[in-house]
DNA sequence: AAACAATTTCAACGGTTGTTGAAATTGTTC
DNA sequence: GAACAATTTCAACAACCGTTGAAATTGTTT
């Protein structure tokens, strides 16, 4: 088989893997049950990936590139479009978020799996520090390069606890728990990205406006 | 033994199962582990509390009520204080995050692990709407409903929402990933509660008004 | 100190886990 | 279609899991 192989049961046990990974974490689940679940052998996953560390890799690995690709062009197209005072706040923002929502309108409904995969990883002090880094982190510093630039003297203590506070929200959106589904009397549905998307950008855009403010004169 | 019986091993189960639970999860963590850290035999967790879940659940329920009560005592202390026309947001908000601050300051460091534990329970799927509701909605309500008081004519949704933003950077600060302090270079720390509310605060308040000023005239 | 109850340890169980080597199957190349 | 390589299954391993019953220890009551 060449390099192009028969894609089915190697993508069938990662698409499996994220979706269990993100409900249950990576202890929680068992190559029995991503086996079962793709209807494979226990042992293919082993071949195609190692270690069951190596599949929990793979499956974060797969769709970085293609997200990161998304919000990257997303931020160099509002800078391109704005002009030379660069993007506002919000459009720095929207730009960060609205690429998740239009990963999910690919019609792959394992963007949501990952997703709340991201969101797993990212609040685990286990799994966060030693995962989140490589992967992300030059295209956050992108981001809080563009923000600062919106946000003229803010300092950077500062702007780093807003992002944290804008990480946060983004995080337990993705993870699509269904609590604010009940504590709002179905008012408000997690799988609603789009509804969360846009309460969360002008709230966002304010709160950094808010504290960002005192040295911007 | 008495009702108080020497609580030494019990309580010490309860402090390591907490530690672990918090930093690796429910299935991250086998009762070996919390049988030795805490220097006794495995079977005794099983005496003491029955199943693994039922130790999880004793583990989450130990602290619940001393933080509410801390929770709910700020509110109507704050509510008390104001007048007639009730609290500012930021002082609903300083009543729902500060008492968070206080509980570390007992000196008893589990406290840190518990506040990791709800994060972790919080941000996950499976466990989040099975075990948050029972002990948190009713007080979470309360704080809504002063919301809603501080914002005249805010709707529903929107209210909602913004609390979904709130309590998301609220679950990945309590989460300690100690992110934060990579991405700025150590200019944040994520042991520094005060700092991390301090920046919250603020923030949070600026986005509810954002958010919530539409229906407000 | 005898009798009793609560606590803790000991020893072991059946079941499940991740992993591996060999066999079987499928696909590709000559 | 023969020879070969990639894929997939089969079978099994040692290690570890949560749980339990019985024994041993400790604490309390009389």
């Amino acid at each position: 088989m060449s390099r192009t192989g028969n894609p089915s049961k190697r993508e069938k046990i990662l698409d499996v893997a994220e979706e269990l990974f993100a409900l249950h974490g990576f202890d929680g689940v068992t190559l029995r049950q991503i086996a079962s679940g793709a209807k494979v052998d226990v042992a293919l996953a082993s071949y195609h990936f190692g270690k069951k560390l190596d599949l929990f890799q793979a499956v974060f690995d797969r769709r970085a590139a293609p997200l990161n690709n998304a919000r990257r062009e997303a931020l160099h197209q509002c800078q391109a479009k704005a002009g030379k005072r660069g993007p506002s706040v919000e459009q720095i923002i929207e730009a960060f978020l609205r690429p998740l929502e239009l990963a999910q309108e690919t019609g792959d409904p394992g963007w949501r799996n990952y997703l709340a995969l991201i969101a797993y990883i990212n609040n685990s002090p286990y799994w966060g520090p030693r995962m989140m880094s490589k992967l992300f982190d030059g295209l956050v510093q992108e981001f809080i390069e563009a923000l600062r630039t919106a946000l003229p003297g803010a300092e950077d203590e500062d702007l780093y606890w807003c992002y944290n506070n804008l990480s946060g929200a983004l995080t337990l959106t993705l993870a699509q728990t269904g609590r604010i589904d009940k504590l709002s009397g179905g008012r408000c549905t997690s799988d609603d990205f789009e509804a969360a998307y846009d309460h969360m950008i002008p709230f966002v855009a304010a709160g950094f406006r808010k504290v960002c403010k005192k040295a911007a004169r």
